[in-house]
This record gives structure tokens, C-alpha cells and sequence, in this order.
DNA sequence: TCTACGGTCTATAGCAACTATAGGGTCAAG
DNA sequence: CTTGACCCTATAGTTGCTATAGACCGTAGA
């Protein structure tokens, strides 16, 4: 029945948050603006976050805050014409796609380091940068 | 035999970089020093380009330039003890695999909003944040 | 030859996205 | 009734670029 709201604190560790960033997040418009308790305090719910972690986990996949702001209004303009629709998510599609090849070439690297170490020795012949930086 | 060497403004445009910020890694010590040409232009090669590639797709993928000069690192000391190039890559396998993770949820989220678009409609239940941000 | 232009140089200032600090108010526990 | 953990606003500092100023280099056209 957790009917009583978060503060401010509960939801950055809800969501892996500095408090300042949250304030931060309010002021340029990011987050809408919370209620406030009698004592002034901010005051969340479930919605905020959900909201506060799909931005950290969005900036953490390198996304822009703008970036994220669209991916966000596509989330609530539910009623938004299909055409600007299909530009956005085609755009966004392609970034995602190509970050998860990246992302995979990059685990695969760190995969073939770590078993060729098995040995316990040194390891000896690192494509570390091949692995993402194709000629 | 392109032996000449690149002019910043070359490896710029191969890494899709700012000329400016190949200068300012140089100036962290993210990029070696290069060589001066006799007008005192800075000229690389292509290991260069290779490492510029490498860390402008990392950052683009979310890494810190702090945790990009660790795996630039576990690259080039070749001679590491094991115990600690395990402990690295497995911390950084880990991160890996969850933003694989995030963005294949996010892709297959993009995907279904396109695809419920095809009436030409609205888009009526977008679950993006979902996607990412489960409670 | 000269001169126009595009590229390079150093140095510095500004912007995006936080992060830390100062100075103060709130509130439950002891 | 005070101590400690939390909250508030406001502002300054940090990271990772990005833009601008003012000057030098190099080559192609008049």
C-alpha cells in the first residue's frame, strides 16, 4: 500500500541517481515537476520512476538528453501523426542497430582476452581495437 | 602507397571527427604525440586512425573516456598478469552485455511502434519506456 | 610573382551534462 | 531538545567536447 510518495532520495536509489541530477532533470524540463509535501519536499511516483530510469539508462547507452526527449515524446503523443512516427523510429533504429553490433563485437573481444588468459600467463596478441575500429 | 602520413584534417574525416577534437585527446593523453611534418602539421598513420575510430565509436556507445584509456590499455600492454586483465573484463563484460541488452529491448520496442503504424493511423499504446526502464 | 583560399597552428572561451559545495530548513530518534 | 540524516535553493566546478580569434603554410590561378 506505499500510497505515501517518494522523496527525493528514494527515487535516486530507486534509479541510480545522484539527488542533484534528479533537480537538474526538472529544471531543464526533462522530469515534469513533482508535487510537494508540507514541508516542501519534492514528492514521486512509480511514473517518475520509470521515467528517471529509462533517461540513466538511455544516457548510459550514450543517447543525448535530446535525444532522449524524443524518444520520450514518442512515448506520450500518442496521438502523432504515423509519418513523423516512422522518420523518428527508423533513425533511432538504425543508431540502436549499429550500436548493438558494436557492443557485440566488443564483448566477443573482451570474451576471447579473458579465455585466452585461462593459462594464467600474460595475455600476448590483443585485437581489442580491430575489434571496433575496422579499416 | 599512400606513404606520405595523414594531415589532421584527413584523419578527421575518416574517424567522422572534429578536427579540434583530435587535438584535445592529444592533449589528455588519449592520443599519442605525432610527429610534425616541416610546416609543423601534426601527421598520423594508420594505427592512429584505428585508435581514434575505436574510442569515437566507445564514446558513442556510453563509455567514459576514463574507462575507454582501460581498454585502450588492456589492448596495448600486452606483458599484464592475468588476475587483473580477468578482473577488468569481466567488469566491462558485464556492462557490455547489459546495454546489449537495453538496446535490443529498445530496438524491438522501435520496431513494434513502426510496425502498428503501417495503418497509417496513430500510434495508440507506445510501451518505450517499458522497454527499458522495468519496475 | 602575388594573392586568394583552404588548411594548419596555438590559445582561449563557451556549451552540455552533470557534480560538488555553501548555507539553511525539516523531522524522527534518542 | 538536540543530533543526524534528509530536504531546500543557489552557485561554482568538472568532463568532454566545440567554436572563435589571430596567425602561419601551401598551392593554384591571374
Amino acid at each position: 500500500m506505499h500510497r505515501t510518495g517518494l522523496k527525493i532520495g528514494d527515487l535516486a536509489r530507486a534509479a541510480e541517481t545522484k539527488v542533484v541530477t534528479i533537480r537538474y532533470y526538472e529544471k531543464i524540463g526533462l522530469l515534469p515537476v513533482p508535487g510537494r509535501s508540507a514541508a516542501n519536499y519534492r514528492t514521486y511516483d512509480a511514473a517518475a520512476l520509470e521515467r528517471l530510469r529509462f533517461i540513466r539508462r538511455c544516457r548510459g547507452l550514450g543517447f543525448t538528453l535530446d535525444q532522449i526527449r524524443e524518444l520520450l515524446e514518442l512515448s506520450s503523443d500518442v496521438a502523432r501523426p504515423c509519418a513523423e512516427v516512422d522518420e523518428i523510429t527508423a533513425n533511432h533504429l538504425a543508431d540502436v542497430e549499429r550500436k548493438i553490433e558494436d557492443l557485440q563485437a566488443l564483448a566477443r573481444e573482451l570474451r576471447r582476452i579473458s579465455a585466452s588468459c585461462n593459462g594464467g600467463g600474460t595475455i600476448s596478441n590483443c585485437r581489442i581495437l580491430d575489434a571496433i575500429a575496422p579499416g
